[in-house]
DNA sequence: CGTAATATTGCAACATTATAACCTAAGGTT
DNA sequence: AACCTTAGGTTATAATGTTGCAATATTACG
């Protein structure tokens, strides 16, 4: 359950996995995941890296879609909406949920260098935000963490193997 | 040290302090504190709600300071390598550093209702970066943590005043 | 089925946020 | 003064996201 993107792993699981529980949410709570935002989804998912609005245009154009903003946007929303994907405000870029269904707090780590994010439930957020609002004496609704750096493959390596040539 | 805006405070306190650490931070590191960014830094310490770009083109105007993008946007940038204001990635918008000159990491929480955002100096932050770097390996660089939801003032009260009436 | 209500999409224009490029002005150094 | 470096003026443009309305598809209901 708590798979780590940097390691090489099936991408096609990964794929296979968020399109049948988009499916599945959706049939759930009665939405339709309509040819376009099944598609976006796909597109988002095609790796691990947040992808751009308007990156996702040309693709959509190519599939014979309608490829203007709102379209896009649109899909978007609804996706954001069912918590099928996240936004990563330091990107302004979007990625796939790999627990979508809850409104739960995020947490993403994010490689500088591959540009590959890792969502990661977090128990310290919570923890965070429970100080948070006892030392102000707020009431948190939403929360953003995103964190920046190096992930394994990509740090300087000690040894002088790339680390995934072998995947 | 550890101040509360959303607490009554005397905020002409809150202005002077940060213009007087801006000097004496822009002194030691041989930094140029011009007018426009001296003007800049004032009108964003003008609340402790933050300000989009575009809001300090017309105050700049007033003043008699050229007011076109750029000229916000280089000051922004000159205010944000010295760590005296800092960058709200959910509102595109820029808020005062209440203890500049260190590269700390930044914990805001961001009342939804009455916008004024409350930087915290957190140490539960930091454990949460440990464990994300422990967990999956990585290093962090950089991080973004920015908490949405009502102060103090602004949630619904069990009693029926309102919070501010006395200030 | 036929029709009305609802949800979705197509389309055009526009809004907001941020940057690039190029030149001029100001301040510091010798 | 001559020179160099930094800062600011100006114009144009890029990148990201929204609004409004008409057209179409889907669902709900008699
Ligand atoms: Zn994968
Ligand atoms: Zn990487
Ligand atoms: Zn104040
Ligand atoms: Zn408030």
């Amino acid at each position: 359950m708590s798979q780590n993107v940097y390691q090489p792993h099936n991408h096609s699981h990964c794929v296979a996995n968020a399109l049948s529980q988009a499916q599945s949410l959706c049939h759930d709570k009665g939405a339709r995941l309509t040819k376009v935002r099944q598609r976006v989804l796909e597109l988002i998912w095609q790796s691990h890296k947040p992808v751009g609005a308007y990156e996702l245009l040309p693709a959509l154009a190519n599939d014979g879609f309608n490829s203007a903003p709102p379209t896009v946007y649109r899909a978007l929303d609804f996706l954001l909406d069912l918590g099928l994907v996240h936004r990563l405000h330091s990107l302004n870029a979007y990625v796939g949920c790999n627990h979508p269904g809850a409104n739960h707090p995020v947490c993403f780590f994010i490689c500088e260098h591959c540009g590959q994010a890792q969502e990661l439930p977090n128990d310290k957020l919570n923890a965070l935000t429970r100080q948070v609002e006892q030392v102000l004496g707020v009431q948190v609704h939403h929360q953003l963490t995103e964190l920046t750096g190096l992930c394994p493959s990509c740090q300087p390596a000690s040894g002088e193997t790339t680390a995934n040539d072998h995947a």
